[in-house]
DNA sequence: AGCACGCCGACT
DNA sequence: GTCGGCGTGCTC
């Protein structure tokens, strides 16, 4: 008779749990989900138990160890969030260890109560609560208090007073003396409910469609692929499937791709939600991710917005979950635990049968080719809402002109022309930095970086050479260090350059840049996009950051400096990434009254991508890309999995991935293809040789078979502690 | 990943 | 004589 263990997840790279002897005391109630402090080798450390269950009889009961403490008086992770993490753990073939650290925010990992922080609350008495402020003639501060607090319904967290001006503490003091109020310490209510300004604003025919569509599906699982061109009126769609859902009394999860997009996003749910709102991003402390995430547990936040580690939020209440820009690669993690919170989202919905609402301009192909397949509702939005038009959008071919900072005739003209009809215009080129390359115009010498096989990039202001894909960054060279010659020139441009060209060709319309270097500091984001709302910068010059959500009313012209960038790329992905890129940047033209007009500059006007998304639109390249992509057998009509591998010795990485191919191969089924090891694009980067094989397979269960088997072998190799491996299933790019 | 243990080189 | 270099093995 073997006795009884806990099954833990420990915060280690070992795909696999550790069985430990119960905790001396007694324990009552369900364990798994609860957290533990146990000794692992040398160390203690906090894990999560996963389950109980028996011993295993090969293993020695003297080798067993016991749990030194229960940290948790009931679980802290709900089961159905166990549960998911559970499934992430054999489809990602990820340590569970470090999988379940993903379910908990950072202070719950290291061990600290799960209890959220107090927040001193004031409360009116009995007799306060009757008092009217006649009763307090005499004291006109005291009055104020009262009028506030009975406005509130009784009570005011302390932190809401501040208002009320220096002292008022001493104030609250003597009203609590006379036991007109009372202190209190209560956990922190992260959000008080919003007072919605806007009832809902009416819905056209289309979004009523769509809202009527997903509301018959609310009581189950159900998925929604919501395809709407920018400017049709998502929003508002997901706006009226909330208030349904709130009013259940159930939460609404809200993903969005990044961080930026939550302000705007939070203050239209507060303007038109009667709801707890709670966020949860990388921006936030520790403290502030604990307690939003314990509200959300405990019911206690009805409308949830966060990026992508979001979807291991726990609901006590869940009724919908909605992924803004589903498309985005920014939900796909990519190191580590690399999840798509995507995929994880659908597969939560399923397990808790929950509808989910996938909205996109450009949907991802995988989930277009769901909709078409009846797996998803496909929902369109294909007019913008109101009277805009869709911009009229053309190439202009770069070849054989002279260009003035990588700017063509036609599009200067166009510029010169939006803007004096008094309009905004937003520039787009996906590279930042004054110039890409620094070359000796005497030897051919060029600038590149020491540690990446990559070149260095000018920046201008700092006088810098900065390498953009390891940080590295050194001064400016005054002459080239091969044949000290000081004819050193620069090639290409960045936005820097463009912003140099333009605010002297344009100098009386403000130019503003929005790109990493210029939003570096805290704020400065907003402050430039507000002045481009405000329209005191007409001339907008962006990076991908400016590409999504951001709104311009009198923004008419865009222009994307450099389209080949995208359409030269060898992913099989590119041609994707780049008509969604264009469609979106694309779709910042126009609004209202006013049509927007796109230039795209290029030196292959004809390439087949550029002109079916001219001339078809999305739809039109997304089923040219689908054709391609099932002839060529890339997903989503296979499933792809990629080992890759980096050290600084190129022997280290070949070696080890050469014994796991080898071996891959001996265990591989018919179905599945393994290709190669080959070096990544781009070799070495920050001193580290780069490899990958690639495993193809025409269906998931083969795939998944060899990774179950495949994975642990591969942990055990000698010569895998010589380089850093990683397991990718589902790769949205290859290198 | 940590961390301990172990067996060889240049130092207070 | 030791401090410490990192190869190797283990973690219930």
């Amino acid at each position: 008779m073997s006795e009884t263990v806990w099954r833990v997840a420990i915060p280690s790279p070992l795909r696999r749990l550790f069985d430990y002897l119960p905790p001396d005391t007694p324990v009552s109630g369900p364990v798994a989900g609860r957290r533990v402090r146990v000794p692992f080798g040398s160390r203690q450390l906090v894990g999560l138990v996963v389950e109980t269950g028996e011993a295993d009889p090969a293993m020695p009961r003297s080798r067993l160890r016991r749990i030194s403490r229960l940290l948790d008086e009931a679980p802290v992770v709900p089961a159905d969030m166990l549960r998911l993490a559970l499934w992430s753990v054999s489809y990602y073939h990820h340590p569970p260890g470090e999988v379940l650290e993903h379910l908990l925010p950072v202070a719950l990992r290291r061990g600290e109560a799960a209890t959220r922080s107090a927040e001193r609350w004031w409360q009116l008495s009995e007799e306060g609560r009757h008092l009217s402020p006649g009763d307090l003639a005499r004291a006109p501060r005291q009055q104020r208090i009262l009028a506030r607090l009975q406005q509130a319904g009784g009570a005011l967290p302390a932190a809401e007073l501040q208002d009320l001006g220096e002292g008022w503490q001493g104030v609250m003091r003597r009203m609590e003396e006379k036991g007109l109020v009372a202190g209190e310490e209560r956990g922190l209510t992260v959000a008080l409910p919003s007072e919605p300004v806007d009832g809902g604003v009416a819905l056209n025919e289309r979004q009523q469609t769509a809202v009527e569509a997903i509301s018959s599906h609310l009581d189950g699982f159900s998925c929604h692929l919501l395809e709407g061109v920018t400017g049709s009126g998502k929003t508002e769609v997901y706006l009226a499937l909330m208030r349904r859902i709130l009013a259940q009394g159930r939460q609404c999860l809200v993903l969005v791709p990044e961080i930026a997009l939550t302000p705007q996003l939070t203050q239209r749910f507060r303007d038109s939600l009667p709801a707890r709102i709670g966020l949860y991003h990388s921006g936030m402390n520790e403290r502030e991710r604990r307690d939003t995430w314990l509200a959300a547990r405990d019911g206690e936040l009805d409308v949830l917005i966060g990026t992508r580690s979001a979807v291991f939020l726990p609901l006590k209440h869940p009724g919908l979950m909605i992924l803004d820009e589903e498309h985005d690669p920014a939900f796909k993690q990519q190191d580590g635990f690399r999840y798509s919170a995507r995929d994880l989202a659908l597969v939560r919905a399923r397990q808790q049968a929950l509808p989910v609402v996938l909205g996109s301009a450009t949907p991802s192909l995988e989930s277009l080719r769901n909709a078409r397949d009846g797996r998803y509702q496909a929902l369109a939005l294909p007019k913008r809402a109101g009277k805009a038009k869709p911009p009229l959008i053309r190439t202009v071919d770069l070849r054989g002109q002279d260009l003035d900072g990588g700017l063509s005739g036609q599009l200067l003209t166009a510029l010169d022309r939006h803007l004096r009809a008094g309009n905004q215009a937003l520039l787009f080129l996906n590279r930042r930095g004054y110039a890409p390359v620094l070359i000796c115009n005497q030897c051919g010498w060029t600038a590149d970086c020491s540690r990446c096989d990559a070149r260095m990039t000018y920046h201008r202001g700092r006088g810098s050479l900065d390498c953009h894909h390891c940080g590295n960054s050194r001064r400016l060279p005054r002459a080239c260090p091969e044949c000290a010659s000081e004819k050193l020139g620069v090639a290409g441009q960045g936005t820097e350059k463009l912003e140099q060209v333009l605010s002297r060709r344009f100098p009386d319309v403000g130019v503003v840049r929005i790109d990493r270097d210029t939003t570096r500091r805290r704020g400065e984001m907003d402050a430039r996009l507000q002045a481009a709302r405000e329209g005191r910068a007409r001339l907008l010059i962006g990076t991908q950051m400016l590409a999504k959500g951001h709104d311009f009313p009198d923004l008419t012209l865009v222009g994307l400096v450099d389209a080949d960038q995208g359409l030269m790329s060898a992913d099989f992905r590119g041609p994707e990434r780049t008509a969604q890129l264009i469609t979106q940047v694309a779709g910042r033209a126009g609004r209202g009254e006013k049509p927007g007009e796109v230039l795209i500059q290029t030196r292959v006007p004809d390439h087949p991508l550029l002109e079916t998304l001219i001339q078809g639109g999305y739809g039109a390249f997304a089923d040219a890309a689908l054709r391609e992509r099932n002839e060529a057998g890339f997903p989503p009509y296979s499933h792809l999995a990629l080992l890759r591998a980096e050290a600084h010795q190129r022997e280290a990485v070949n070696a080890f991935l050469e014994e796991a191919v080898d071996e891959g191969s001996r265990r591989a089924s018919q179905e599945l293809l393994l290709m190669g090891p080959v070096p990544a694009p781009m070799e070495r980067r920050a001193g580290r040789y780069r490899a990958q094989v690639l495993i193809q397979a025409e269906a998931r269960p083969a795939l998944h078979a060899l990774l179950r088997d495949w994975a642990p072998w591969l942990e055990g190799l000698k010569s895998a502690r010589k380089v850093r491996w990683s397991l990718d299933v589902d790769p949205i790019d290859l290198f």
